[in-house]
DNA sequence: TAGGCCACTTGATCGGCGTCAAGGACCGCC
DNA sequence: GGCGGTCCTTGACGCCGATCAAGTGGCCTA
């Protein structure tokens, strides 16, 4: 009974909302929830759909609720570098800037619910648990982000894309063991996979053969990978 | 008179600090400033000085008041690499983790405020004004992580080093307009510039001495640059 | 003044990864 | 079934930056 209460109380866009625990939408009120509810929508991108381009006006945030966004930016040349892959249940958006600085579009099929910036904003003054989410959220973007500048800065092009299947692997099953196997899709074409560890598609293409040949890794149509065991590929992650 | 009674509300500790208006501190009330000077103390440490390890049990927070403290992180084989610089008034620390994810040591000769975890997490959860400025600051790292990122993944040496330059010329002089002259010393060593940049430093030497014979640059005493236009500087910076 | 140390520079050589080019696998379309 | 398109793989080659090895200059100590 006290679950029908509870349930009656959230709006129905967010009764099977994963970001409503895990993500930041947890620190809401259900006044708060429902305010916001009112105001938001969920909405399905296909692959590749630009969902924020650089240096233009941002005047939403999201959630994502599946699939993949990557966020990129680029040199004045073309050439172009993934800063930052968000997954379910990440928030999209940049607080307190009404510019983007870099583009964020759709690596994968995703589904987001957006709200108008100016909601949230409001939200953020008024409920400090709102705002230790984000800052939770966005130490731990941080935290990745230093992690990711070792990969560019420092390992090998073989240590860079076992970095990046481990990456993907731990993702996609965050409590499986250390040393257990595992399988899953990949949620990048080689060009995004090459634009995120700063190499060339070919050598990313070298690369997977190689861990290939050498037994660490199976594919099958070019995105499914299988791994029997994540300490040998971790082995050749470098760190 | 109006600032004599304002001057008088502030510990004698924090009087001249830069970090009360610009860094973290500005958050809080003058009550709780005066219980958090009770509890914290101004250190110099010299260059060097390793301040928090890796994986070490992290117990204060800094404030950084001058000098340059460089946060590291490290392979097992040895190879490193810097993945932020602190300038005043950044504040030093990894708030809501007890445990250091990576090592943090002064570039320079450093002064720092150091405050117990324990009074600053308290004084997190009472005043909401304090996780704001926080969560202003980590974005701001955040931007400046990502944006790093591309230099490491994307830029030639010779970019990457015209991109630290600048970095130093615009941290020792923020307000200089785009196109200024600018004259600054190096806070790091070639050993800690090839680090950041993810280079050697005979690379580093060899992209500086070549940035000098172009005119772009001069050097004295193996650290003080001049640089007579930063927009040639920024024309060789890659974005 | 000699000697050692450290940070940095400079030169010679090597190899990893980028570049260029071709070819294969899979797809939808006519 | 042929055809073009996209994504990926594979091979040949060359260059940028790492590696190895001296050499220079400033500073400290004796």
């Amino acid at each position: 009974m006290r679950q029908d209460v509870h349930v009656a109380d959230v709006p129905v866009l967010c009764v099977s909302c994963e970001a409503r625990h895990r993500g930041v939408c947890g620190a809401l009120e259900p006044a708060q929830l429902l305010a916001l509810a009112k105001v938001s929508h969920k909405q399905n991108m296909s692959e590749g759909t630009e969902l924020a381009g650089d240096a233009t006006r941002a005047d939403t945030y999201s959630n994502v609720l599946s699939g993949v966004v990557k966020l990129t930016k680029s040199l004045s040349d073309g050439r172009q570098q993934i800063v930052g892959l968000q997954f379910a249940p990440d928030f999209l958006g940049r607080p307190f800037k009404s510019e983007n600085e870099m583009s964020a579009s759709a690596a994968t099929d995703v589904s987001l619910c957006s709200f108008p910036k100016s909601a949230v904003d409001r939200m953020l003054r008024e409920s400090p648990g709102l705002e230790h989410r984000l800052l939770e959220q966005t130490l731990k973007e941080l935290d990745e982000a230093r992690l990711w500048m070792v990969t560019l800065g420092r390992k090998t092009a073989p240590e860079k894309v076992a970095s990046f299947l481990l990456l993907i692997a731990r993702n996609s099953n965050p409590t499986a063991a250390r040393d257990a196997a595992a399988a899953f899709d990949l949620p990048l074409t080689r060009a995004d996979i090459a634009d995120f560890l700063g190499l060339t598609i070919e050598t990313v293409s070298r690369q997977l053969t190689r861990l290939r040949a050498d037994r660490v890794i199976r594919i099958e149509n070019n995105r499914h990978v299988t791994v029997d065991s994540l300490a040998r590929l971790a082995a050749r992650s470098g760190d």
